[in-house]
DNA sequence: AATTTCACG
DNA sequence: ACGTACGTGAAATTA
C-alpha cells in the first residue's frame, strides 16, 4: 500500500493547489488594523506596555503584577502557564484576559497563514505545493509540511476567510471535497462488534445522540444539546484512550463526575470496554498493536513500572489501531481513485489529503462522472460490516466545497 | 535548540 | 502525590 501510494502523493505535490492571493492581501490589512486596536486595549487595561506574544512576559504581568489568579499554574520549566485553556477560565477576572485571547487569535492567523501562504506560491506554477511525509506519524497517518496544508483554519469565522482563498485552478474547474463521516467511531464499532453502536450506524442515527441516549438513559428524542455535547466528548475520549482526568478537563467538570460518566458509558457499552482491554492485553503480550492492514506500532513502555509512562503506552495501544486503520483506508482509496482517474483519462486531479478528507480540482464537465467514483472508491476501500459514509461537496473555494 | 502556544483531523 | 486525553507542523520567544 505504501509503495503504490508514492507516485500518487508525488502527483498531488506536483499538481499543487491554487490560492487567491488578493483575498488574503486585503484580509491581512484588516487583521493588522484589528491587532493594533486590541494591542492598545491590552496595554490600557493592564496599565503597562509589554510583549503580549511573550508567554513569559504575559505570565509575569497577569500573575505577578495584576495577581489575576493566586493559584496560577506553572509549566514544567517554572513559567506561568498562559495557554487558551487556562486564560479562558480567567476571562471574568480581568478585562485584559479576553483581549489577550483575541490578540492571540488575530496574530496567529496573520503570521501563520494570511501573510505566509501567498509567499509560498511557486512562481513557476502559480500554485502552492505542500510536501507529504509517509514515514513521520507513528500511527501511519500522512503528515504535511512546507507548508502544512493539513491545518488550514476552518473553526472560526476569521479562519474561514483563509479557507476561501484556496480555489479551483480556473473558471472551468471546481473544488470537490469528500469526507469520511465519523470514520474512527465506525472503525471502533467494526473492531469491537458492539451491537448498539453498529445499530446506530446501520440506521443512520447520529452517533453522539445515540451515545447520549444510552449513557443518560433517555429516549433519542429527549437528548438535550448538553447531553449530546458531553457524549461527543466521551466518544472522542474513547478514540484517544479515555481517562477521567482528560474528560474532566475537556468538560470542565470535577474528576469524580467524569469518572461517573465513564462508568455509565462502559456499563452501556461493555463490548467497547472489553475491546479496549483487549488492545492493551495484546500490546502487553506482543509488544505492539496493529491496524487492519497489519501496520504495527511498537509500545516499549507498555509494561513500565511508572504508571504515567505506562498510561501513555496504554492510550497509544487503544488509539493507534483506530487512527491507523482510518489512515490505511484512505490510503487505499487514494491509490484506487488515482488509478481510475488515469484509466478514464480524466483531467481532474486529486490535490489534497487531510486525514479523513480528499480534495479534488475537478473539470466542471467531469463533476457528475467523478463524484460517484470518489464515493465508491472511498466507501469500498476496505470491506467492512459497518456501513461507511462519505460526504461530498463542490464549490469555487475550499470552504464552499466542504 | 528548546519552549510555549495554537492551527487542523 | 504523581500527572495524563490521540496524531501532527509552524511561529515567536527564550535560553
Amino acid at each position: 500500500m505504501e509503495m503504490p501510494l508514492i507516485p500518487v502523493l508525488a502527483g498531488m505535490e506536483t499538481e499543487g493547489v491554487a490560492l487567491d492571493p488578493n483575498a488574503l492581501v486585503e484580509f491581512s490589512a484588516q487583521l493588522e488594523k484589528e491587532i493594533t486596536v486590541v494591542e492598545a486595549a491590552v496595554y490600557e487595561a493592564a496599565g503597562m506596555k509589554f510583549n503580549i506574544s511573550s508567554p513569559k512576559q504575559l505570565g509575569e504581568v497577569f500573575f505577578d503584577i495584576l495577581k489575576i489568579d493566586p493559584k496560577a499554574k506553572k509549566t514544567k520549566t517554572g513559567q506561568y502557564a498562559t495557554g487558551e485553556d487556562i486564560l479562558s477560565k480567567l476571562a471574568d477576572k480581568h478585562p485584559a484576559v479576553q483581549m489577550v485571547l483575541e490578540y492571540r487569535g488575530l496574530v496567529k492567523l496573520k503570521n501563520t497563514y494570511v501573510d505566509t501562504l501567498p509567499s509560498m506560491i511557486k512562481p513557476r506554477t502559480g500554485r502552492i505545493h505542500t510536501s507529504y511525509q509517509q514515514a513521520v506519524a507513528a500511527t501511519g497517518r500522512l503528515s504535511s509540511n512546507n507548508p502544512n496544508l493539513q491545518n488550514i483554519p476552518i473553526r472560526t469565522e476569521r479562519g474561514k476567510e483563509v479557507r476561501k482563498a484556496f480555489v479551483a485552478r480556473n473558471a472551468n474547474y471546481i473544488l470537490v471535497s469528500a469526507d469520511y463521516s465519523q470514520i474512527e467511531l465506525r472503525i471502533i464499532a467494526e473492531f469491537s462488534k458492539d451491537e448498539s453502536m453498529l445499530n446506530a450506524f446501520r440506521h443512520g442515527i447520529d452517533i453522539h445522540t445515540s451515545t447520549a441516549s444510552k449513557v443518560y438513559n433517555v429516549p433519542l428524542d429527549q437528548v438535550t444539546s448538553e447531553m449530546r455535547r458531553n457524549a461527543k466528548m466521551v466518544n472522542f475520549g474513547i478514540i484517544y484512550g479515555i481517562s477521567a482526568f482528560g474528560l474532566s478537563q475537556r468538560l470542565n467538570i470535577p474528576r469524580k463526575e467524569a469518572a461517573t460518566i465513564i462508568e455509565n458509558y462502559f456499563r452501556e457499552f461493555p463490548t467497547i470496554k472489553s475491546y479496549m482491554d483487549g488492545s492493551i492485553e495484546s500490546a502487553r503480550k506482543n509488544g505492539y498493536v496493529e491496524t487492519i492492514l497489519g501496520r504495527k506500532r511498537y509500545l516499549r513502555d507498555i509494561n513500565s513500572a511508572n504508571a504515567v509512562v505506562r498510561g501513555f503506552a496504554e492510550r497509544n495501544a487503544i488509539n493507534a489501531p483506530i487512527q491507523g486503520s482510518a489512515a490505511d483506508m484512505i490510503k487505499v482509496a487514494m491509490i484506487n481513485i488515482h488509478q481510475t482517474l488515469v484509466d478514464l483519462n480524466l483531467k481532474s486531479k486529486m490535490i489534497l489529503q487531510v486525514h479523513d478528507e480528499l480534495v479534488f480540482d475537478v473539470a466542471i464537465e467531469e463533476l457528475e462522472i467523478i463524484k460517484p467514483i470518489i464515493r465508491e472508491k472511498m466507501v469500498n476501500a476496505i470491506q467492512m460490516k459497518v456501513p461507511i459514509e462519505v460526504e461530498i461537496g463542490a464549490g469555487k473555494n475550499w470552504l464552499e466545497a466542504h
